[in-house]
RNA sequence: GGGCGAAUGGCGGAACUGGUAGACGCGUUGGACUCAAAAUCCAAUAGUAGCAAUACUGUGAGAGUUCGAUUCUCUCUUUGCCCA
């Protein structure tokens, strides 16, 4: 016998399943479908330990699908526009294009080396023209069904990068690739009308049963639903101004009014616009950022005017109006009313600027002159101090009521409200796909007629610009349509639009006349499970389920709802960090343990600091190059390592002593393999005994549960066991024909792990066409059970008996017991608690 | 500040609807093989007491429900993620 080589059998089994097309998927309305995919990666030149365990998830999951006679459709592709591919071709004078395509190139083949059952036939790249035209056209569809518009707004800029960043690319104020502080500025933009579908997008979350809660709850709190009104404040001053809208969600508060607060955006400021001071308070705002997270942080500050609001509520009531940079024009009317008693931010503002703070809410146990003193109450309560409202249960009753009042006396009107915006989807960038629009003389935006496009991205220009480098293409800018001259809109859409439709297009990807084939829509889609890394819970995830019902919007023909039926977010890959005295990282072959120290390689004079581990980054250099393991160790042992040590939900610890363990353990499979196939050439004959045939099939079991929910990591807990059992029941007895059955059986069940070890194996026992074995229930019932004996509600033994039996053979059982036997003594049984072939309790008194 | 989750040996983690806590792996210790080492194999491994059988304590802390709680309820602590 020869060791296992894993170099030879896994080239042999990775060509075999290419040449044969093994995973292609084929269309066939008469088998059930099953559509797996994996969240597609960014050729960034490598794939790393997150793609590793992403992919076998998905693998493991394709596999078990396809064994239970799915037909399944298991694609891969590239998310290939953006920013990288650009920085490092301009870096090093290279053409962003042969960049990405080179690195497609690359992951590609690391990819394969794993043995993925993909359909690379379906490949598809973002980058690519026959991909980046069918999204051309989806934009000017969604245009002309009224969900693109374009609009002037203030924009998070990246000076960095120089280009505008949605609300969830900024992080802490900074820009989440360049890290640069974000600032605002006012630029004319490509805005999808996501807004339109808050809505819908919020409701249909219920019928994502098989999503995670916590994405669920993520996509809800960012759309952000809320119940309020809208007011409408009478304004007295020197303006000709005569109302202000406001949206609230308190307006039970009203009688604690004390200013009113203005977004410097909002259309009032126009008659401050030559105000110097005014003009200075602006400037000084735009240094807070424009997240909610800046604002609710940074100081609150306001500029007061003259102007004064009415209390709707009681028209003697007059407060002073203030622009304050917490208040922005994209929430609400750009305006709120402030009522100091009871929220955080206004009672800051009141404090610094000297207002009234009025209590107009107590809670339930204090007396009616209860006072906010050091800091808001926002709790629930009575209302107080409020004519009219005074005694209502808030905010349950006083809201509704207080809308009602307005209501009525037309001061306002019940609104609801979402936090969610329309997504800005223009990118001042090159390398993204390009916005099929032209602009007239007057500035017009108009489409390019759709038997132009796809309007192609120019190549081999120069990318060494300050900002768009698009900008600078005259001969592609100029552009005639019928004559007439126009300039090409030079901004790219945002990558994440590319992504919101590619699980579409893997349905048809070779079709040309359109994005997608409504034939193959309607028997692929939706996705049945989607996998990938929870940081995409919110963009990613909502942009997709907004892309399909715009899609779906004024088109009978196009009936997805919902695009991912399932969603699982698997955890990160983590690794400790290194750190020498001098603060520099070190990568894990940099250092060397020695007596539980860690030192710098072959330097045993410099010690190294172990920091906590944290996910793989190239930054704090803790990453393990998959290619490299996968050489040393093999694909099946990597897969079995990055699935055996957390459950694929958490993150993962990478060890390599468990990956050590792991590579040894499959050619301890092989010893075990090579024992049983002589033990199968023997013929023994031993038929009388079935105790494997129940093993197997309670393992099978087992196996076929943690398969269904994705308890991977007890899998290989499973594999270990069995091979624990295997490898001393093949030292006995055994019938080599009923060997042989259970064994195969084995097989099959740990394939969608070690799929080329396993394909080895009954490949030289010559099993092929094998499908997921169906369990004998009638093994798996025991005739013999293990009764557990309780004596006052503890454990005290365990008596191995025939199962079925009654209460009254279980309990003269106990009491003839040696063990439990003394527990009777000088006592009488009080109460007896017994379940049927589980557990008997005994609760006992003193006599 | 709000929402959602988590806490089990030295470590990663098992435990179906409340019913044998610690499966399986790593590490550690002892042993076999070897001139020696590596590799491999065997054994032990929650804590305390005991030669042992066994007993007691134990799933972040405290209470509650129950014959019985890692599992259900409440309070608290720590921690993670998201939002503010």
């Amino acid at each position: 016998m020869n060791r296992y080589n894993f170099k030879v059998t896994e080239e042999y089994w990775q060509k075999f399943w290419e040449i044969n097309k093994t995973f292609k998927a084929k269309l066939n309305k008469k088998e059930k479908k099953f559509y797996c995919l994996e969240m597609f990666p960014y050729p960034s030149g490598n794939i790393h330990m997150g793609h590793v365990r992403n992919y076998t998830i998905g693998d493991i999951l394709s596999r078990y699908k396809s064994l239970n006679g799915f037909n399944v459709l298991h694609p891969m592709g590239w998310d290939a526009f953006g920013m990288p591919a650009e920085n490092a071709a301009r870096e090093n004078n290279l053409d962003p294009k042969e960049w990405t395509n080179k690195n497609i190139e690359i992951m590609k083949n690391q990819l394969k080396k794993l043995g993925l059952s993909i359909d690379w036939e379906r490949e598809i790249s973002t980058c690519s023209e026959e991909y980046y035209k069918h999204q051309q056209v989806f934009f000017l569809e969604l245009l002309e069904k009224g969900l693109v518009y374009r609009k002037e707004n203030y924009v998070n800029w990246d000076p960095v990068d120089e280009t505008v960043l949605a609300n969830e690319q900024v992080i802490d104020g900074k820009g989440w690739r360049s890290g640069a502080v974000v600032e605002r500025k006012k630029l004319n933009q490509w805005f999808f009308n996501i807004s339109r579908f808050s809505e819908d997008l919020l409701e249909e979350l219920d019928s994502l049963e098989s999503w995670p809660t916590k994405v669920k709850t993520m996509q809800k709190n960012w759309i952000g639903k809320s119940f309020g009104c809208e007011i409408d404040f009478k304004i007295e001053g020197n303006l000709p101004i005569k109302n202000i809208k406001c949206f609230t969600t308190r307006p039970d508060t009203l009688f604690g009014f004390s200013f009113l607060a203005l977004s410097v955006d909002h259309e009032i400021s126009k008659y401050y616009a030559k105000d110097e001071s005014f003009k200075q308070f602006k400037e000084e705002c735009l240094y807070t950022g424009t997240t909610e997270e800046a604002i609710a942080i940074g100081d609150k500050i306001g500029f007061k005017t003259n102007l004064l609001a009415i209390n709707p509520l009681d028209a003697s009531k007059k407060v002073p109006v203030f622009f304050a940079n917490f208040v922005l024009m994209d929430y609400g009317f750009g305006a709120v009313f402030g009522c100091p008693a009871h929220d955080q931010r206004d009672f800051d503002f009141a404090k610094k600027y000297n207002l009234e703070i009025k209590t107009v809410v107590k809670p339930k146990d204090e007396s009616d002159d209860f006072k906010v003193d050091k800091e808001a109450y926002t709790g629930p309560g009575i209302i107080i101090n409020s004519e009219i409202l005074n005694g209502l249960d808030a905010p349950r009753k006083s809201v509704l009521e207080t809308i009602n009042i307005l209501e009525k006396n037309n001061l306002g009107k019940k609104k609801i409200n979402f936090r969610l915006k329309d997504w800005g989807v223009s990118r001042q960038r090159y390398w993204g796909c390009p916005i099929p629009i032209v602009y007239d003389k007057e500035d017009n935006a108009i489409p390019v007629p759709k038997n132009m496009l796809p309007v192609k991205l120019p190549e081999k220009i120069n990318l060494n610009t300050k900002g768009n480098p698009l900008n600078y293409q005259e001969e592609w800018k100029n552009i005639k349509i019928d004559g007439k001259n126009y300039i090409r809109e030079t901004d790219t859409l945002d990558t994440f639009v590319c992504s919101s439709w590619y699980f579409l297009r893997f349905c048809s990807p070779k079709e040309t006349g359109y994005g997608f084939k409504n034939d193959d829509i309607k028997y692929w889609m939706p996705v049945d499970q989607y996998i990938g890394g929870v940081e995409h819970a919110i963009l990613h995830l909502l942009y997709s389920r907004f892309f399909v019902k715009a899609i779906g919007f004024k088109n009978k023909t196009f009936n997805v709802t919902e695009p991912f039926k399932g969603l699982f977010t698997q955890g990160m890959v983590c690794h400790e960090t290194y750190k020498d005295k001098n603060n520099n990282w070190l990568s894990p072959n940099e250092v060397e343990f020695k007596d539980q120290k860690c030192y710098k390689k072959n330097d045993l004079k410099s010690e190294i600091i172990v920091g906590p581990s944290e996910s793989m980054s190239k930054s704090k250099k803790n990453v393990i190059d998959p290619k490299d393991i996968i050489n040393n160790y093999g694909a099946d042992a990597v897969r079995l390592f990055i699935v055996s040590d957390s459950p694929p939900e958490k993150d993962v610890q990478w060890s390599e002593q468990g990956m050590v363990a792991s590579y040894k353990f499959i050619q301890k499979l092989w010893i075990l393999h090579n024992t049983i196939k002589e033990k199968i050439k023997l013929k023994f004959n031993n038929p009388e005994n079935n105790e494997l045939d129940k093993f197997t099939n309670k393992m099978l079991e087992k196996v076929t549960n943690n398969l269904e929910n994705f308890n991977y990591n007890v899998i290989v807990a499973n594999m270990y066991e069995t091979y624990n059992y295997l490898i001393k029941k093949v030292e006995g007895n055994l019938d080599a024909k009923n060997l042989l059955k259970n064994y195969k059986v084995i097989l099959i069940m740990f394939s969608p792990l070690i799929p080329h070890f396993t394909s080895e194996c009954l490949k030289e026992l010559k099993i092929n066409n094998v499908n997921w074995p169906i369990i004998d229930k009638n093994l798996i019932k025991e005739e013999k059970i293990n009764y557990v004996i309780q004596i006052n509600g503890k454990k005290r033994d365990i008596i191995k008996y025939e199962k079925d039996i009654s209460e009254e053979e279980l309990l003269s059982k106990v009491k003839s017991n040696n063990i439990t036997e003394k527990y009777f003594e000088n006592m009488k049984i009080k109460k007896i608690i017994f379940i049927k072939n589980r557990l008997i309790n005994i609760i006992l008194n003193e006599n």
